[in-house]
DNA sequence: CTATAAAGTTAGATTAGACTAACAAATATA
DNA sequence: TATATTTGTTAGTCTAATCTAACTTTATAG
């Protein structure tokens, strides 16, 4: 047997298998074409390592997998990825809303329980979150078939003077950016104006809020997706 | 590297050494000695492999071992062992408080939540629910030591005709047993009083609530903890 | 007090998932 | 185009956790 939790059924992934379609996932979603060197890096594992559970998860029909070639996931491999992006999602919605934690404290947590091998668990979170449709950092929450779709949101870099916009979600989600967003009370939701966009550098100086003059670096106005008011 | 989810400095026990710490510790709280047998049938795993575990886990101070004698745990190890199941009853307690689970369904699930390395989240739980004493099935929830300390219930099946007593505590948590309560709306904290005791197989006539004459097997009434009032 | 049964151990094999070293293919650069 | 760099693969090693087969120790029953 050894399927990872010996309680159930086999023709479960594991852990790391479910770690490796999740980062092939999120890879695709970004960057297009995928390798084995960009996944080895997404997961700090050595090349020969990923190329050998590349082959595993070629067999088990969950990635497209020939030599030298980029790598796809299957349709399968997609659902199987949705559903683990859904659990960490729904997980990470579960922690701050009925928890208490701050969106930048869910990642850690997240990443270990979207591993839990009980549907109706995640049924229940989903139930008492109201069916919710983004997580605390403006993703998408894949439904039950692993399907996800992003809305169509602009980057606060790309906005120009005098836009109206809402902070729709945040690309980047290590601590120290939300935190940095924190400290200036920028929350999802949040109506801001544009005030002036610094030419050579692209630093932004917006208001909102309380907050009638706020300069936002090109590095943060880059990684927060918004939408047009 | 290779410590279980390699998020976390090494000195840690991994979900397989927690589960042989916890059901040392459950073992020997139920029957005093254990044997490498017992930890066998317990966990599922043949006696070989319990063996090796046992040295391992003796390497790492957390059981003394010698050969063809009775496992214990040293100190260490029952503190180890202690978090563990805190946070397993923790859990439980979370579900059925907070998520709305029954007492029935929430094993499975604290099984894998359990082994969840983030103190803040447990933390977390213990907060909202106020700190609890006790899980969702009486048996009481060991503080942040390890440290876990049983009132001194009796069986109900060692109760006398005539004696007025409350429901404390299950024996046994098997999902069957536990339904089997529910559907006689038997929980903890009723009140129940005892008309009879049949001689010849010990059965029970007791009367609760809206129940005026429920008939309670040896089986049952064994598996019961109760407080006298 | 032996003989058998039960419990425990040793030795060796297996699997998943990781690694390094060495080689091969593809890509970029001079 | 030739060479160097980056990327990818192969082959082989390692560890954790499991197993089976065979042997040993302790317990049990005549």
């Amino acid at each position: 047997m050894a399927c990872g939790l010996n309680l159930y059924i086999c023709h479960m992934n594991s852990l790391t298998e479910e770690n490796y379609l999740k980062a092939l996932f999120n890879l695709s979603a970004k960057s297009g074409e995928v390798n084995v060197n960009d996944l080895s890096k997404q997961l700090g594992i050595k090349m020969p390592t990923v190329t050998s559970m590349m082959k595993k998860l070629a067999e088990k029909k969950l990635v497209y997998y020939e030599s030298y070639k980029p790598l796809r996931l299957t349709e399968k491999g997609k659902k199987e990825a949705g559903v683990v992006i859904r659990k960490h999602r729904l997980t990470e919605m579960f922690l701050v809303d009925k928890m208490g934690f701050g969106w930048e404290d869910v990642h850690e947590i997240a990443e270990q329980i979207e591993h839990i091998q009980s549907p109706v668990f995640f049924e229940k979170m989903d139930e008492l979150l109201g069916y919710p449709k983004l997580d605390p950092h403006g993703s998408p929450i894949p439904d039950k078939n692993g399907k996800m779709l992003w809305k169509e949101y602009s980057k606060l870099s790309e906005c120009k003077t005098g836009d109206t916009i809402k902070l729709a979600a945040v690309i980047n989600t290590s601590v120290e950016f939300l935190k940095f967003l924190n400290s200036r009370e920028l929350r999802l939701g949040l109506k801001m104006k544009i005030k002036t966009v610094e030419p050579f550098d692209n630093t932004m100086i917006v208001s909102y809020g309380k907050h009638l003059s706020e300069t936002l670096s090109h590095a943060v106005c880059d990684r927060l997706l918004v939408e047009k008011v």
